[in-house]
DNA sequence: TTGGAATGTCAACAAAGCTGACGTATTGTG
DNA sequence: CACAATACGTCAGCTTTGTTGACATTCCAA
């Protein structure tokens, strides 16, 4: 019992409806749901939780990065993310070395223990990844990607660009 | 210094590549931030937080639904919800009403007051996606759905479509 | 050389998820 | 009718992960 779009609205506007937006809007929620799924699993096991995932990846990403460095990255404070990073370096998954050139910072690295779990997860959540790429396609993973980069605040584009650029 | 592709690999896969997915990944994590960046600032000002936020959208789209049923759309635990869903009542955002065929049942419906919210809410929400909607146009939109259509999760996916036939 | 900026740690608190147990009202069934 | 199952609410207690505030250490520049 709903208006469609007004017959004078111009085809290639369509998927700017409302009704279109939420629909993605949706889609995002419960996408969400299904891309930390597998990861969840897995560190629920180990007594970890998503921000546990989200340091290790980073890490693994930028080798001997600065707490300072990830945290801007996460976009979280730095307590926050201390007390992440404390269980790593205790539980011996992640290394913290006092920075040569400047000794207030700390550099991080994964541990041969740290690069496994991190192996672990990366493989059950790029699994998924990757069964709905080939499900969507090629042309829709290239949409995909450019609407969740123009989704991005400015300043995380600028840490996703800067992360994406490393093996580009 | 890594390695690409090995060569034999058909043009048509290279979208399947680990750095591909990789890719896709970090872009899920940094847009989802975007995602909720505004809405979050919205609900901070009023003293609320994301679960708020769900529970309104979702009793918006689906009018005088039962508790059990926003539970199973949410994922979470009746407690988890009854402390959201029991301020929102207090303060006069969701009307609760006894089922009229089922007396166990509660009905849950916006007030007056909680439909201007969700309405302040989605407005924000949806201007950001209709801008990178803008930005990436139509058939990046198609292919955007369709991944994350294929990243849900089955029973996760029941909920979606079941939300997406409303309007369908 | 000394005071301020930067880096990182400790303590305490809040939001929002969870499990488990229990009470109450209502419904459906043997 | 008696009783089990269902729907909902609540209490207590715990976990994860975010927040602010206070503080120690280190570096750098006036």
């Amino acid at each position: 019992m709903r208006e469609g779009p007004p017959p004078q609205m111009g085809q290639s506007l369509l998927f700017l409806t409302d009704d279109q937006i939420r629909k993605g809007i949706e889609a995002m929620f419960f996408a969400y749901r299904g891309f930390t799924a597998d990861p969840d699993r897995i560190l629920a096991e180990k007594g970890y939780g998503r921000a546990h995932h989200r340091a290790i990846h980073f890490i693994n990403r930028n080798p001997g990065t600065t707490v300072n460095n990830l945290l801007s990255v996460l976009g979280v404070t730095k307590q926050s993310l201390n007390r992440v990073l404390r269980t790593l370096i205790e539980d011996g998954l992640v290394a913290s070395t006092v920075g040569k050139r400047d000794k207030r910072e700390r550099h991080l690295n994964l541990t041969a223990a740290g690069a496994e779990l991190e192996r672990e997860l990366s493989d059950a959540q790029r699994d998924r990844m990757r069964a709905a790429y080939r499900a969507a396609g090629p042309a829709a993973v290239a949409g995909f990607r450019q609407v969740l980069e123009a989704m991005m605040d400015g300043d995380t584009r600028y840490h996703y660009e800067a992360m994406r650029d490393k093996t580009e």
